[in-house]
DNA sequence: GTCTATAAACCGATAGAC
DNA sequence: GTCTATCGGTTTATAGAC
């Protein structure tokens, strides 16, 4: 199990974790983590024996502090899945509830970003994180894609898994070109919901379930009145 | 304008940004760039003054070589965009070509790599960058969804745009932990095709237009039928 | 334009005092 | 457990010969 570390050896992890996550592994230096953390460089060497390990374990410090909603939970006992609109809304919450794991602001940023950056920058430590946290929910996650279409082929529930990955991972990877387009120096907390609102909607409409109300803002069309005379056509 | 570079100085641009892409900009030393372009680690001052240079200048030889489609073309006398059918077909072009852009073989690879470490690792030069190249085209793409649907709101165009791009990215982005996934050492092109019009399908079905003949395979769900007897509902 | 040689700074890691 | 001092190696960048 994950022994919880503490001290100086827990101060050079997040002091680590901040600078891995922003400059990577070769653009941070072990006396600017240490000077960060307010400890000695040596105590680097001390606690982990070299830098590669202090990157581990700043990604075991990760993934074992976020804890993104487990699609086996919703598997295993939940009464909605009974029904189309309960899938939905299941989808509905797991994808919200992913998206304020990656950009709830009682999260601190680098833990994302640096998850980002390993996805990136594939390592050996990665591969273990992968079987562990990524492999498990993506299989469950197909399952639950096909629950909700029993029709769906292998390849199909793969990529939609993969294009509801894609969608959550983009606002933290592009951060800054973003941002930019964006025009704003920092997210908007009702940015983010109305970015997990709309993701959630594009899986469900793409599974032709029915639009729980969790996510009906989001696709507040105007009447389709309107659509009957716009510019398509004349 | 972009002056083509030629001999060592290409060479030098090549193979730093080979290597840039796969080991980042400080994981990368001069000296590995000129040892694979079979110069001399001095040629890069000379050439480009400072790595950094030479970073900014791979960046610029790739967006200068990589065409992915413009959507300006597509919004300027494009008849298709008088009908629904037409606009749903031109969504599904746009982005099977930026598929094909980013993970064509005949492209290097380390194309679509680069451009995805400078969205991770933002730098001067990469803001120059997404004003000539990103922001345009996000320009013209929020037209071409609002031309679909004129009652999007700014936000629900700027959000599918969003969709649009993070699903086409993470395919490069996160390439070793999906290749680990699919049990796979390298992208299939018939899973790239798949994906490409699995993504085109889902931001189709999101504006609920018709879906075009070059997606229908990937929507090809087995008849209802078998959707009323499955497990859902015993 | 291309090379060798080298300067000057920084890197990760460690020995040893306390 | 924390510190100073330092080793050995590598880095970028440049000066100067050809």
């Amino acid at each position: 199990m994950y022994k919880e570390p503490a001290g100086t050896k827990l101060a050079l992890i997040k002091s680590a974790g901040e600078l891995f996550a922003e400059y990577g592994l070769e653009g941070t230096s072990i006396r600017a983590i240490a000077d960060k953390a307010g400890a000695n460089s040596a105590a680097i060497s001390y606690y982990f024996g070299s830098k590669e390990n202090l990157y581990t374990e700043t990604l075991r410090y990760v993934v074992n502090h976020d804890k993104p909603p487990r699609v086996r939970e919703y598997l295993e006992g939940d009464e909605r899945l009974e029904s189309a609109e309960g899938i939905a809304e299941i989808i509905a919450e797991i994808v919200q509830r992913k998206f304020a794991a990656f950009y709830s602001q009682k999260q601190p940023r680098w833990h994302g970003r640096l998850i980002m950056r390993s996805l990136l920058d594939p390592s050996p430590s990665l591969i273990a994180i992968v079987e562990q946290f990524f492999l498990p929910d993506h299989i469950d996650m197909k399952k639950l894609l096909k629950r909700a279409r029993p029709d769906l082929t292998e390849q199909r529930a793969q990529l939609m898994a993969f294009s509801m990955m894609g969608q959550i991972a983009f606002y933290e990877f592009a951060r800054a070109p973003v941002l930019y387009l964006l025009d704003r120096k920092e997210y908007e907390e009702g940015f983010l919901e109305a970015a997990a609102r709309h993701t959630a909607l594009m899986m469900i409409t793409a599974l032709d379930l029915p639009v729980p109300a969790s996510c009906a803002v989001a696709t507040a069309y105007t009447p389709p009145k309107s659509a009957e005379t716009n510019s398509i056509g004349k």
